[in-house]
DNA sequence: TTAATTATTGCAACCAAGTTGCATTATTGG
DNA sequence: CCAATAATGCAACTTGGTTGCAATAATTAA
């Protein structure tokens, strides 16, 4: 294992879960920790591939692993090609905004108690583990883009 | 086209957007019609191989049409498995319960304008054009299930 | 009602994403 | 360092969805 690779933090948390210390599981962690959008798969590929040789097979295995020791969370996608982001304390579940057209995902602010609690209980029989709320529309950039194009058809 | 799949509802429909009457269609649109919960692509499916001969392909292509022409609406599904429902005036956009061991998917009460206004300014640049609220958990059957698989463990 | 025009469907081939089994290689704990 | 255990890489496979194009059906207007 290259020792730059042994970022001291992103060590403590697969040593925190209990899991062993591959350079593959390092260098997909550190990713996700220095970035501050969550990651699809496939820009996760492609930022990995100037850092280290890795299987796709490999990428999923871990990703899939992190999610079940709750180290990452999977943001749902409506195309199916899911975000991934960091899951720590500072960093609680919170709601999404995805731009329809250049698919940025961006993070917002998370629910207090009394917000959630609404959808905490939508029926006394249902346990809930998850809420996903995932608002869609276009991003600033974008907006102002279109705004721009139909002001010079305009003229 | 065999006359007794005209039912004069799902004619109608098809006759306010502007669309062409095809009897894949209207099967189409019947199950979506008949049905109370959201489904998705494998029941539909399955739930037309009794009724007509049809494509995967034309499936795929009539649902993305209903999508466009806002005849249904496609609810986001984790592991992609997309949900559709019909999105009439008296069905308005509502947050859904998706079971993690059944994967039955169930409709929850709207919001309310109160309720939504939170989330439908998350940022005045940003332009909002749908917000997905997905809960996830254990519906109450699966609930219960574990519930007594637990009792009977313990004697 | 008919025939021309236009739109839809079916088919086959293709593509991308993700999964599985198994041999090879690396990590861990003593 | 060595044995035991776990993770990775590879190849093959599965699943879900898409595309181009020819065959077929629906529409429209004569
Ligand atoms: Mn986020
Ligand atoms: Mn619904
Ligand atoms: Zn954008
Ligand atoms: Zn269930």
């Amino acid at each position: 294992m290259p020792p730059d690779v042994k970022d001291k933090a992103t060590l403590h948390i697969l040593q925190k879960s209990g899991l062993s210390k591959t350079p593959q599981r390092l260098a997909v962690l550190n990713i996700l920790m220095n970035t501050v959008v969550p990651v699809n798969i496939k820009s996760i590929r492609q930022a990995l591939e100037s850092k280290i040789s890795i299987n796709r097979v490999t990428i999923y295995r871990i990703l899939s692993l992190f999610k079940q020791h709750m180290i990452i969370r999977e943001i749902t996608s409506p195309g199916g090609n899911n975000y991934f982001e960091l899951a720590t304390m500072k960093n609680p579940v919170h709601p999404h905004f995805l731009c329809r057209k250049c698919a940025a995902l961006s993070c917002l602010e998370p629910l207090t108690f009394s917000q959630a609690n609404h959808w905490l209980t939508p029926d006394k029989d249902y346990s809930i583990e998850n809420i996903e709320i995932n608002i869609s529309g276009l991003c600033a950039s974008c907006r102002n883009a279109t705004k721009l194009q139909k002001r010079s058809v305009k003229q």
